[in-house]
DNA sequence: ATTGTGACGTTGC
DNA sequence: TGCAACGCCACAA
């Protein structure tokens, strides 16, 4: 620690590389994860980088609280996004994903330890 | 040091 | 109920 590492933007990256197979999170969440509840806009912006930084980030896992891939035009391609999304089993439709909720997996949230709270 | 921005979120009307 | 504007914080130039 201690480090220049320890930028923000290195723990959004951390936590989008946390983010399981066939699921997707929300801006907002990282980075209320992160304790910057109100940096959500910081977190995407990191995305913008997210190629900058090795592992490469899975950006097309995170999209906004409402679901909608807003991102997905700044990935190599507009529809790289939903390609990697639908290659997962996850639906989209109108740029949207479906069943977001059910697809919607948060940073801290244990997936082994059903004791959520 | 200051300014501007930005892949969001929330509140207000 | 839908749309608009603001706020907000961290990083780059």
């Amino acid at each position: 620690m201690s480090r220049k590492s320890d930028s923000f933007f290195l723990k959004v990256y951390d936590v989008a590389r946390k983010i399981p197979f066939g699921r997707v999170t929300t801006y907002g969440a990282i980075a209320r994860y992160l304790g910057t509840a109100r940096s959500a806009r910081m977190v995407g912006w990191a995305m913008n980088q997210c190629g900058n930084v090795y592992p490469p980030v899975p950006a097309h896992r995170v999209v906004n609280r409402t679901g909608l891939l807003t991102g997905k035009h700044h990935f190599d391609s507009p529809n790289l996004m939903q390609q990697l999304l639908e290659n997962e089993g996850i639906k989209i439709e109108d740029n949207r994903v479906i069943d977001f909720k059910k697809v919607l997996w948060e940073p801290g949230k244990k997936q082994g330890k059903r004791k959520r709270r």
